[in-house]
DNA sequence: CTTTCAGCCTGACGGC
DNA sequence: TGCCGTCAGGCTGAAA
């Protein structure tokens, strides 16, 4: 499940594989993933030049001549490869963008939970969204002073996407267990010196998670269709019930906002 | 305003 | 063998 690394690393190999090829022509196979595909076949997307390819929390935007956009989210189990038009199409690849190389840009989305829309401009849904986690913007004063009116439990707070982007659920336990806070706490009830070591951990694991190509965890896939090598290094997430890496005890999992959060009893209070 | 929760969707897996 | 229930979970929109 694509997470904020594993969408960084599709966008920048989608950026130098793409950019400065045009559009020939659009396919889909299916009539809808989150929505409707079929507007795509009359955006005007074909002979547009892409220009850019850049990422906004867990969005992937495709700039393109004229101030078009194609906007992207790869849901829980979406796939973007580049490939020969040759390769068979799979089951569950649902849109082809042919492009100037010849080569096909290939969304695949199991669950089709992924989102693929075009826009006139830059798409307005992304101005709502929180700081991105890998800025300065995000410091500890930011996440103190933003967590002070949720009275929701601090793992929903760092998992909520108008405050700050790309922390989901595998992230969220990875961080909080380096920050040696309990997934548990009400968010308005965090000091200042751990709003500061959960900021600290964010930017160490995402940037970490970014350096090692990702977690492939079920799903993820990088555009080539290899896998990322982040997996074995999370400590928490899918670890519960084993002993906790750091201390032994053994790592409980309890249901929050309706997924499930591995912590360690002992080393997160 | 915040917060919770059902629903979207398919595949893997366990129990019978 | 195969059927059923459960789980995985980002995001949306409705309800509380």
């Amino acid at each position: 499940m694509p997470e904020l690394p594993e969408v960084e690393i599709v966008t920048r190999a989608l950026r130098s594989r793409v950019s400065g090829l045009t559009i020939e022509k659009v396919e889909i196979f299916s009539p809808a993933m989150r929505t409707p595909l079929a507007p795509l076949l009359s955006a005007g997307l074909e002979g547009r030049k892409i220009v850019d390819v850049a990422r906004r929390g867990r969005y992937i935007t495709v700039e393109m001549t004229g101030k078009k956009y194609l906007l992207m989210h790869l849901g829980m189990s979406g796939v973007l490869r580049v490939e020969p038009a040759a390769v068979p199409r799979r089951k569950h690849e649902h849109i082809f963008f042919h492009l100037s190389d010849k080569s096909l840009l290939r969304f695949e989305c199991t669950r089709r939970f992924s989102l693929c829309e075009a826009c006139d401009g830059y798409p307005e849904k992304l101005a709502g969204l929180g700081v991105e986690p890998l800025t300065a913007d995000f410091s500890a004063e930011y996440f103190f002073a933003a967590s002070r009116r949720h009275s929701g439990s601090v793992k929903n707070f760092l998992m909520d996407n108008a405050v700050q982007v790309g922390v989901g659920n595998i992230y969220a336990a990875e961080t909080l267990f380096a920050a040696g806070v309990s997934p548990l706490r009400p968010a308005c009830e965090i000091s200042m010196d751990e709003a500061a070591k959960i900021v600290a951990a964010v930017k160490r694991i995402l940037s970490a998670a970014i350096e090692a190509g990702g977690s492939s965890i079920r799903d993820y896939r990088h555009l080539d269709g290899s896998e990322g090598r982040f997996s074995r290094l999370l400590r928490m997430y899918g670890h519960a019930g084993e002993a906790c890496p750091v201390c032994g005890t053994t790592i409980e999992q309890v249901r929050l906002g309706g997924r499930s959060s591995c912590f360690c009893p002992k080393c997160q209070k």
